[in-house]
RNA sequence: GGGCGGUUAGCUCAGCGGUAGAGCGCUUGCCUUACAAGCAAGUGGCCGAAGGUUCGAUUCCUUCACCGCCCA
């Protein structure tokens, strides 16, 4: 049978490439994960988008870091899963649905509970696909058939039994505690959802009076309005100006409240007038105070930021309204004293976009402490999990020392409902802070359980809200591999071998996976954490949604492709987990950094189009390797065929197959990246195509042209081997052309290289080196000398040293061919003189051109002169540095030797062009 | 206020104890039939500032300046 490789068209045309090959990927379930395949496992779980997101520069940026490591390892023989999926994003999700139905004049009470979800649903059906396709095109290699949803049955069931397992063990716990009340979602938020903006606002003073008329105290607030709820003033306890006063009470204005003056250490002294006016119900440290001294707690506010029945004359006034009108009040009551402008820091909500409002309420909290103490014994005791880059491990384990309970319950729809079950008819049909409850994974059981508890067919109403998406996304690495079941899929493939993602999400989601899997699997959900920066903007922002200055990844994917993308994205990520930024402009919407990754996917189309048309017809396979492998020492197998140019190639190509892995190995998927890019576009295509070429035409020996054949095929497939991970289409397009392979056989399926160390040989690298400068230097003078690129040349090279000139002469046909040389004479010594000459040096090989034209003289010595001080700036500083004993005397021996070669050689340098001056002259 | 990161060629960034590299840009030649999305040859940097350690500092230490991020 006779196969013929066909000839590749001169560009390459990504799109329809890579729409072929992730169909085909997937339509065959070519990375479909069997864990009894056996190997050794290597799983990533995909860090879940929100389900009705858009695809952005984050997402590619991550999912195309992952996607290098899961195809790296699956070539490296690993039985390797990458789990794709979503997560439900409960609030994002609530609140664009609610926008839909203000837009119709509805809002979700006028549809009920069941009716919105299903329109969620439906709403999730329709646009929740979108962001798992256009994942498709940056051609993860993903088991699709795994793929996830935070409120898929199994992983709701394990959110469930997740749930009721804390709080039987007394870690989940319902109470009424201030939390961080969103009025524009009208929900609880986590103190992660609460961001701190510094604002330019004002500080009031007023005094209160004492209640025995014996004088007054003045207090300073950002917010007036909350006066109405205030329950003491407060002072600290060694602050002698008001040491008297403790016990006394005041009379609060507008309210005629007596409230009293108490001692807390919490108060200091130097800010303000060192009275605090304290409001349990409405402020984090108050709060604090008013339990450690049974304050009452005053709830003076609606869930909609608007005031209720204990703000007295401000009832149902917004909160902002209100406190213009407490301020007004107050001023005309006289006891206003005075108002400064004040900066200070307000938190606000991520979501919502508004003030957060410290709110009394009663919420369900995971208690914290015995996790997060758990999880830090892992990472202190066993340095589990293991981040890379290092530095982040100290953010982290920060992050755990100091966190406090976690308040889960949002009053949202959307979510995993608390299994929570209320005998309402214990309190009169409502839900109360008092309201007894059994938790249980569902209906029929809390039924039972509350039966038992409180008698007969006792009433039962869920609890209406929901948990934070959090606490099912941090359930996520082994949920999803079918927890609380014992499946297959878990014991096989968990714990999971490397976490990805960026570092602004490792307190939101990094910290509370580790938690739940110390508590629920006693082990870290990962080995390692593997901490990339963000991608920002041309202008080195971050990209948000509010400041609109997102790249959208698949503009540039259908400008360039896929695979130029994607090495533009990892090729930027050297370093240690740095912020990337991306070349970009709005106007034409170009990239000069995707450009160039383009070109070199274009690059490699076109050389590998240059081995094809070159190997008649044949495959690597049927043309096998230029050698057996392995080469023993003495062994004569095939290997004497190889020339100089094939071994360096050889020798080449099994470093960078070294280097590559070496880096991956570490998480150095940029230098990986770059590696290749240099040794393809470098060494294979600069250099050894340009070499080959000659050996290639008809008139060629056989045997060296069936050598250079097979070089060039072996080489080329390893280099399609080395790059797949990080552009899988174009590789896996070439690959199947350039093999002819049978049906079933996937480039991304095959091994990856190992390095073979008997074929790198570093001393024939640098001999080569002598042929490439020399080469150079050659064309070099020619361009000086203006000699257009198809007139040859006579060439004299001539070097003392018997190892240049071995080296000049094995090669001298490369440098004929490459340097454009017609005559080239290798001598010891100079027999005669020849003039007109254009000289230059390498090593300390003289090269010479004699010209029988005329010469620019001038242009010459200038180049010469240019040259001599160069090279003589170095022989001095090397000789200064080699005369001064300490040096000697302290340096490793091998850099003492390196210098005094290297003053030797530029010695020899400027003697060979003080000689070429002097013929000059 | 505390912590972290950055400051290297016109631009985007590597390098991090032995005297500086890439891509893009720029200059000059080339349609040398794999590639003009290319080839060849060039140009371009007292490596933010000041001290210190060292035989030697862009690289390590200290201080400072500026830019950015995180936490209060």
């Amino acid at each position: 049978m006779t196969v013929t490789i066909p000839t590749l068209s001169s560009i390459y045309d990504p799109s329809s490439t890579e729409a072929k090959w992730q169909k085909y990927w997937e339509d065959n379930q070519v990375y479909k994960a069997d864990p009894d395949r056996g190997g050794k496992p290597y799983c990533i779980m995909i860090p879940p988008p929100n389900v009705t997101g858009t695809l952005h520069m984050g997402h590619a940026f991550n999912d195309t870091l992952i996607d290098v490591l899961v195809r790296y390892h699956r070539m490296k023989g690993f039985n390797t899963l990458w789990l794709p999926g979503t997560d439900h994003s409960g609030i994002a999700v609530q609140a664009i649905l609610d926008k839909q139905l203000q837009a119709e004049g509805k809002s979700r009470y006028d549809l009920g509970r069941e009716k919105f979800l299903e329109r969620a649903w439906q709403w999730k059906a329709q646009s929740g696909g979108t962001i798992v396709n256009q994942l498709r095109r940056l051609g993860v290699s993903v088991d699709w058939s795994r793929e996830r949803f935070t409120l898929d049955e199994g992983l709701s069931k394990a959110v469930m039994e997740a749930f009721t397992r804390l709080y039987e063990s007394g870690l989940i716990y319902r109470g009424k505690y201030l939390v961080n009340w969103c009025p524009a979602t009208q929900s609880a938020v986590s103190d992660l959802e609460v961001e701190s903006l510094e604002v330019n606002g004002h500080l009031w003073h007023f005094r209160y009076g004492l209640t025995d008329g014996s004088g007054y105290v003045e207090v300073a607030t950002t917010r007036p309005e909350t006066m109405l709820g205030d329950t003491a003033v407060a002072v600290n306890p060694n602050d002698d100006r008001y040491k008297h006063l403790i016990g006394k009470t005041l009379t609060l204005p507008i309210m005629n409240r007596e409230i009293p003056v108490i001692a807390d250490e919490l108060v200091d002294p130097e800010f303000g007038t060192g009275c605090v006016k304290v409001t349990p119900a409405h402020d984090p440290n108050d709060f604090e105070m008013g339990q450690r001294h049974s304050l009452p707690m005053i709830n003076i506010m609606n869930k909609d930021g608007t005031l209720n029945e204990n703000a007295g004359p401000f009832q149902g006034q917004d909160r902002f309204v209100a406190r213009k009108n407490v301020v007004q009040r107050l001023e005309a009551d006289s006891v206003l004293v005075k108002v400064e402008d004040y900066k200070h820091t307000v938190p606000y909500s991520d979501r919502g976009k508004v003030p957060i409002e410290p709110l009394l309420s009663t919420q369900w909290f995971v208690k914290i402490r015995p996790l997060a103490d758990k999880t830090l014994e892992f990472l202190d005791q066993q340095s589990s999990p293991e981040f890379v880059p290092q530095r982040w491990t100290k953010v982290y384990r920060d992050w755990l020392v100091k966190l406090k309970d976690w308040c889960i319950s949002r009053q949202l729809w959307w979510g995993h409902q608390i299994p929570a079950w209320y005998a309402v008819s214990e309190t009169g049909g409502e839900i109360t802070d008092d309201t007894p409850f059994v938790v249980a994974q569902n209906e029929a059981e809390a039924q039972e359980k509350a039966d038992l508890q409180f008698g007969l067919n006792v009433k039962l109403i869920q609890d209406p809200d929901v948990l934070d998406t959090w606490f099912s996304s941090g359930l996520w690495p082994f949920s999803t591999l079918g927890w609380p079941e014992q499946t297959r899929d878990l014991e096989f493939y968990y714990p999971t071998s490397t976490l990805v993602t960026g570092f602004d999400i490792i307190f939101f989601w990094v910290a509370r996976m580790t938690m739940m899997a110390g508590h629920f699997t006693n082990q870290m959900p990962f080995r390692d954490v593997y901490i990339h920066g963000l991608v920002l903007d041309e202008n080195g922002k971050k990209m948000s949604k509010s400041a609109n200055n997102g790249i959208d990844p698949l503009l540039l994917i259908d400008k360039y492709g896929t695979d130029a993308l994607r090495y533009t994205l990892v090729k930027e990520v050297a370093g240690a987990g740095q912020n990337i930024r991306l070349e970009y402009n709005r106007k034409t919407d170009e990239s000069p950094s995707v450009e160039a990754s383009r070109n070199f996917t274009n690059k490699l189309w076109n050389a590998s189009r240059f081995v094809m048309m070159n190997l008649d017809g044949q495959t690597p396979q049927q043309l096998r390797s230029p050698f057996n492998l392995p080469l023993t020492k003495g062994d004569h197998d095939g290997s004497e065929a190889l020339e100089l140019s094939d071994r360096w190639i050889l020798s080449r190509f099994h470093q960078v197959v070294k280097q590559t892995s070496d880096y991956i190995d570490n998480y150095g998927l940029g230098e990986a990246a770059k590696g290749l890019y240099d040794f393809i576009w470098g060494d294979f295509c600069d250099w050894y195509i340009e070499l080959v070429k000659s050996r290639l035409q008809k008139d060629a020996a056989a045997q060296s042209r069936q050598v250079a054949r097979q070089t060039l095929a072996y080489v080329l497939e390893g280099i399609l081997k080395l790059l797949h991970p990080f552009m899988p289409h174009i590789t896996e397009e070439i690959w199947y052309t350039l093999t002819q392979t049978e049906t079933g056989q996937i480039l991304g399926l095959q091994s990856y290289p190992e390095a073979e160390t008997t074929l790198i040989d570093t001393q024939l690298e640098q001999q080569f080196e002598l042929l490439t400068g020399t080469i150079r230097t050659i064309r070099n003078l020619r361009a000086e000398a203006d000699i257009k690129p198809g007139v040859k040349v006579t060439v004299i090279l001539q070097s003392e040293s018997d190892r240049e000139h071995q080296i000049l002469t094995t090669g001298q046909a490369y440098i004929q061919d490459l340097a454009k040389v017609e005559s080239l004479t290798i001598t010891n010594a100079l027999d005669k003189e020849i003039e007109p000459v254009i000289a230059g040096v390498v090593g300390t090989v003289q090269v010479l051109i004699p010209l029988a034209g005329v010469i620019d003289v001038a242009a010459l010595r200038a180049k010469l002169e240019k040259s001599l001080s160069k090279v003589e700036a170095e022989a001095k500083s090397l000789s200064g540095r080699l005369s001064n004993p300490k040096f000697v005397d302290k340096a490793p021996p091998e850099v003492v030797k390196g210098a005094q070669d290297a003053m030797e050689e530029a010695e020899k340098q400027a003697e060979i062009l003080r000689e070429r001056l002097r013929h000059l002259a």
